[in-house]
DNA sequence: GATATCGCCTACACCTGAGG
DNA sequence: CCTCAGGTGTAGGCGATATC
């Protein structure tokens, strides 16, 4: 498949469709990750030219990523992350914690979006949202890839901060996701507070599979989420 | 006929290692 | 230095099957 670098396509139908003005790229990073939160960044960037490379995060190497998150600093219109934590993944579930995540995003923006664009097919964000999903829309649409690079990068340097006191884990290396010093950490100390232990990478830590937590249903999950049981993180 | 459950597929997030 | 293939993880959509 030939390259495509990423266009305003979706935004500018999505205008044109809705008369919306203000439109957020969305894109969440972190959500395979054993440690750590899932993160989400919304980007509002207009109509304008994107600089040189702009693309997916996952396609540039870290150097170019980190070059081109300085610059999109001052690019973008607005961006704002949003975060939900591994206490909130745990009780929540992943599709959970990641609204959350973008709800705060979108409600940390100063301005706030009509629309937004979601990458991927499955809209986690919902009412009263007007959303528009895109498969690979961190490839395609130009806020999006904006908000993919600001959220990875943001995202790795919040965890090379954790790992400053769990240098044992190498989070600055991994991003908190399974690599073999990750895995042997775990084995050796146990999950730290940043641990994700709802997951099933705990069944395989006879030491510490004890820890594991279980998961609320995803009923209940959804009450807290909508603020009911005032789930105060 | 209606509802519940399961497996498969695709989607998202990454890492590692081989090779150019 | 970069790219690509193949591995990890969670999750939703959907059709086939099972059960009431």
């Amino acid at each position: 498949m030939p390259y495509e670098p990423p266009t305003h396509t979706v935004e500018r139908s999505l205008r044109a469709t809705t008369g919306a003005k203000i439109v957020a790229g969305v894109d969440e990073v972190g959500r395979g990750a054993w440690a750590g939160p899932v993160s989400v960044c919304a980007a509002v960037t207009g109509l304008r030219r994107p600089p040189a490379g702009l693309t997916d995060s996952k396609l540039l190497t870290p150097k170019r990523r980190t070059g081109l998150a300085e610059v999109l600093g001052d690019w973008v219109t607005a961006y704002a992350l949003g975060h939900s934590s591994p206490e909130e993944i745990d009780a929540l579930g992943m599709t959970v914690a990641l609204r959350l995540a973008a709800v705060r995003a979108l409600e940390a923006l100063p301005v706030r979006p009509d629309a937004v664009i979601l990458d991927g097919k499955h809209d986690y964000l919902g009412a009263p949202w007007r959303v528009r999903t895109v498969i690979k829309g961190d490839q395609s649409c130009i806020a999006v890839a904006a908000a993919s690079v600001l959220a990875k990068v943001r995202r790795d340097a919040m965890m090379a901060e954790l790992g400053v006191d769990h240098v044992e884990f190498d989070f600055a290396g991994n991003a908190g996701y399974p690599s073999p010093t990750h895995r042997t950490a775990l084995e050796e100390y146990g999950p730290t507070p940043h641990h994700r232990v709802s997951w099933s990478y705990m069944d395989a830590l006879p030491r510490w599979r004890h820890l594991k937590k279980v998961r609320v249903t995803p009923e209940a999950a959804a009450l807290k989420a909508g603020g009911q049981l005032g789930f105060d993180f």
